[in-house]
RNA sequence: GCCCGGGUGGUGGAAUUGGUAGACACGCGGGACUUAAAAUCCCGUGGCCAGCAAUGGCCGUGCGGGUUCAAGUCCCGCCCCGGGCACCA
């Protein structure tokens, strides 16, 4: 009657899916609990073990709440759509979408080993047409929308068509051209493109030219989260800047929407400060300066607009700085400057991004002309320098160098004369940054503080029509085309110029089967050199990773609806995500995005709710545990780690299933590679030891540890055992499989609880003792409090000591053992499936209930309190769990020990933590 | 540079949020069973000091100060590690 595993797990895993066990219905008056995963990209490397970390902490947490009563949705799917695929396509030829079905297959025979409770039956693919039918779907929502400020909500073009009848955009600035004006006759007036035109520049999905982050290796554009200093995430190639005509998603008119959603979500403070600091929201003024330029008698006053967050520092201007690609530096440098502006906007205009983040030295140029002072009527210079951005704010600045660093280094560089508004509070050495100081040279804000200052001038600059209060973001618009082939086909045509969407009817537009993948023309994608795909024109890019992502959660609400991503009853029912787990690197792209695309759901009236996640919870990375080995410098010699010391050596990797704990195994390392065959080796006591390190794991460091070799050694249950118990889920470290013997062993343990390898089962009818029922209820405590605050480490120790107790205990009551399974369940689910068999049930424990802790077995029966004089620990004394703070009092001062400590002194004080500590003080 | 986390035995990590620091597990040492091994079980295991012993004393949560009867936990100032952002005016 031993413990095996892999029998047990093997039948129970079968019976799950014969029996469809985990499969959930829609139709049903229970609670509802929505437990998700970002689910895979499925790579041709399959799972390592550090994947299913955040999947057994959700089918935990699944299970769980399951044996609590609830109705629980556990999904899982992939998110097929990808460029591993396409570039292992343009190397083999094999099509992606090939590639990407066997995958799929292995990642599932990965998934299947480890006894999970997702609900296959709503299995989702993003690069399966009846999916991504509803991705170009909800792209059509987000074409055929804008985001009326006013209400701070998204709403259907033809609303904004008829606002433009009857009063032009007056009311409604044109977010993607804010000099654009036009009166309701203009409107009229326009032809039929240039109304497009007009309405593109509102859309919230858009196409227009801006400069992208344009990766040639890739061959494609790439959202700003997936530039990762300046080279891309993926392959870390080069990436440039590049003017091209683009897809975009109109993000930055949600920011405001975005940072407040984050107030009614449960995700970790570190989660939200990330989201918040990529929106990075800043309020301060756009302040007017008119241009000391010659202008032609009549022609308005030429303008310079600025954006800054200290309009208190206005009288501290001594210079103003245009970012080189600004549209009036041309316009405004004069004719001696203009040599050395060309000269250096050709010199930024040559250095690429990565050169721009790297060496960040100072450098700029006058253009010889000048701005006024909005209140003084000072002449200001006008430099331009590639330390102000186009892209921020106004793509110009007032620079105060008394105030800012960077103003500061720029004007001791250039040698410009800095006027001091802060007396004391500026040295001359560097700039002073306070918003405390008290200001002079200051015009009418003299002896103001610098705080109240702001507000006193934007309103004078209001008053006057020189500027206003602004708030600006960081953030972008999201550029939302690839020029790649395995993705979303964007549901338009193009009519001379005019973007035309298709037919809601005439989705899904499918992918073309193609058999090269090599870009087309002119920076366009694949899809260019398809003849059937060209003559009709359609749009040539596709969407970006992100697009099936933001969405997916819905499907799996509803998943095989033809009519609608998901039934509005489905929704409604199923809500937002209660847990989402997955990884910390999602912050600013797909949890962004997909935040994005279910406030418009929401808006457009499709959706109930408009923060898809309610609670997030983000499990570490598992490194991997990579093995060094030391060979001697230009020989086959190898040295054992506590020896390398006294050698020149070269630290080399070697597989970790080469090495048992530390210790080499040598004949396997001969086998391993044909080089090593005639290796030699400098042991210590008889053994070669290797050297470890933490990396990522990865192939090329040889430290892959697939969870199917530990299962098959262990089994799953241990497997998911261990993963959690080797600490919190949010924290990273490395793997190292020493600790598994001990959960291993656990289980072998709890087994024996059950069953004699000689009596067989030994579980009793009798009723247990009250030791057993204490340890019992103390364990249903706290294993369900830390399993609902997902501290499973902890969890699980309780379990191990409750095993322990009843071990000693020599308990095989029914009893306690029945409700120690249910306990047990979500975290070694085919262990407890068979041993409840074996108790006789017919049914699965899943449809069990959690047990509840029982309040009289919580208490102990007594307590013992260390009693400390002046908080020196001298006795311990034992009291009823229920005795009164009083009678412990007059007890404890009559005890002779503390009478003997106390020295017929009397207490001042004598504090009682309940069940903890008794302290007196003299 | 800025914003978040975090530093606890040989190791992974606990500590009811101010109440006996080191739970649980690994590893290590000792022992039992066995011809032997595996498996299993029991005992010990932060450091130093005293004692034949039961035991007792002192020190101890990155470093230095502080608050408190009581600090791993709170406050001030440093050091180190991990993550994010980075010319955003």
């Amino acid at each position: 009657m031993e413990y095996r595993f892999r029998a047990i797990e093997k039948k129970w895993q079968q019976q799950w899916r014969e029996k469809g066990t985990y499969r959930v219905s829609n139709d049903t008056e229970k609670p509802k609990c929505y437990v998700l995963d970002m689910f895979p990209y499925p790579s041709g490397a399959g799972l390592h073990v550090g994947h299913p970390l955040g999947y057994i902490a959700s089918d935990i947490y699944a299970r769980y709440k399951r044996l609590k009563g609830f109705h629980v949705l556990h999904p899982m799917g992939y998110d097929a759509f990808g460029l591993p695929a396409e570039l292992y396509a343009l190397d083999t030829g094999q099509h992606p979408a090939v590639t990407t079905e066997q995958n799929i297959r292995r990642y599932r025979e990965q998934l299947d080993n480890i006894g999970f409770c997702f609900d296959w039956s709503r299995e989702v693919r993003t690069s399966d047409p009846s999916f991504y039918k509803w991705t170009q779907w909800i792209f059509l929502q987000l074409f055929n929308s804008w985001f009326n400020r006013e209400r701070q909500q998204a709403e259907r073009i033809p609303a904004l068509v008829s606002l433009f009848e009857q009063e032009g955009n007056i009311r409604h600035e044109c977010p993607g051209d804010s000099s654009l004006m036009f009166s309701a006759a203009a409107w009229q007036g326009y032809d039929t493109q240039k109304q497009q035109e007009i309405l593109m520049h509102y859309r919230l999905a858009y196409c227009g030219y801006g400069e992208v982050n344009w990766c040639e290796a890739l061959g494609t554009v790439l959202a700003n989260d997936e530039v990762v200093n300046g080279v891309s995430e993926r392959g870390g190639f080069p990436v440039v800047r590049k003017q091209l005509r683009q897809w975009y998603l109109r993000i930055t008119e949600y920011a405001d929407r975005l940072l407040e959603g984050l107030t009614r979500v449960d995700y970790s403070e570190a989660m939200k400060d990330m989201q918040a600091n990529w929106i990075g929201r800043s309020e301060g003024a756009e302040i007017r300066f008119a241009l000391d330029v010659p202008s032609a008698a009549g022609a308005a006053q030429p303008y310079l607009d600025v954006y800054t967050t200290r309009p208190d520092t206005l009288f501290g201007v001594d210079f103003m700085v245009l970012a080189p690609e600004h549209d009036l530096v041309d316009t405004i440098t004069t004719r001696e400057q203009r040599p050395d502006v060309e000269a250096y906007v050709n010199y930024v205009k040559s250095r690429s991004e990565r050169e721009r983040q790297a060496e960040k030295q100072i450098s700029g140029c006058f253009t010889g002309a000048y701005a006024l002072h909005p209140f003084s009527g000072k002449k200001i210079p006008v430099w331009i320098s590639e330390y102000v951005l186009a892209g921020y704010g106004t793509g110009a600045i007032m620079a105060v160098p008394c105030g800012d660093e960077r103003d500061h280094r720029f004007a001791q560089h250039f040698d410009i004369p800095v006027t001091n508004i802060i007396g004391e509070a500026y040295t001359g050495e560097a700039a002073n940054p306070s918003k405390d100081a008290i200001l002079q040279n200051s015009g009418f804000l003299d002896g103001m503080r610098m705080r109240d200052a702001a507000a006193a001038v934007v309103r004078r600059l209001e008053d006057t029509g020189q500027g206003r209060r602004k708030v600006n973001y960081k953030m972008r618009d999201a550029a939302f085309s690839r020029q790649r082939y395995w993705g979303e086909p964007f549901p338009i045509t193009w009519d001379n110029g005019v973007a035309v969407p298709l037919d809601e009817n005439a989705l899904p537009l499918e992918l073309p089967h193609v058999e090269k993948y090599r870009p087309g023309p002119e920076g366009e994608g694949p899809l260019a050199n398809v003849e059937s795909w060209t003559s009709r024109h359609l749009e040539t890019n596709t969407m970006p990773g992100y697009a099936g992502s933001s969405w997916y959660f819905l499907r799996y609400m509803d998943p095989h609806n033809d009519q609608a991503f998901a039934a509005r009853a489905a929704t409604d029912y199923w809500n937002q995500v209660d847990v989402y787990v997955g990884g910390t690197e999602h912050a600013v792209g797909h949890l962004l995005y997909s935040r994005l695309w279910t406030k418009v759901l929401y808006d457009l009236g499709y959706l109930g709710f408009d923060e898809p996640y309610k609670k997030l919870i983000n499990q570490g990375m598992i490194q991997g545990s990579s093995r060094l080995v030391y060979r001697v410098r230009d020989s086959n010699r190898f040295v054992s780690a506590g020896l390398k010391d006294g050698y020149l050596t070269d630290p080399l990797h070697v597989d970790v299933n080469l090495v048992e704990g530390m210790e080499l195994n040598i004949e396997a390392f001969r086998q391993w590679r044909p080089e090593y065959r005639d290796a030699s080796f400098i042991l210590e006591d008889g053994r070669y030891l290797c050297g470890s390190e933490a990396e990522k794991m990865s192939k090329r460091y040889y430290n892959v540890v697939n969870p199917d070799d530990i299962v098959e050694k262990y089994g799953a249950d241990t497997f998911r055992m261990y993963e959690m118990f080797l600490g919190p889920i949010e924290q990273s470290k490395p793997w190292d499989s020493k600790g598994i013997e001990g959960v291993h062993r656990f289980l072998k343990k709890l087994w024996r609880l059950f069953a004699d390898e000689q009596k067989g089962w030994i579980v009793t009818a009798e009723p247990p003792s009250e030791d057993a029922l204490r340890i019992l209820h103390k364990t249903i405590r706290k294993v369900e409090e830390d399993t609902q605050r997902f501290s499973y480490n902890t969890a699980i120790s309780q379990l191990m000591i409750c095993v322990n107790e009843l071990t000693a205990l020599d308990s095989h009551s029914r009893a306690v053992l029945e409700p120690l399974l249910v306990l047990l369940t979500p975290y070694a689910p085919h262990i407890c499936e068979e041993l409840w068999q074996q108790l006789g049930h017919d049914t699965t424990v899943l449809d069990a209930a959690y047990p509840a802790a029982e309040e009289k077995y919580l208490a102990e029966s007594t307590v013992k309190y260390p009693v400390a004089i002046n908080g020196k620990t001298r006795t311990d004394m034992v009291f009823p769990a229920d005795a009164d703070a009083a009678a412990i009092e007059s007890e404890v001062l009559q005890h002779e020990v503390v009478r003997k400590w106390m020295d017929g002194k009397a207490p001042k004080k004598v504090i009682i933590v309940k069940g903890r500590m008794i302290n007196i003080v003299v």
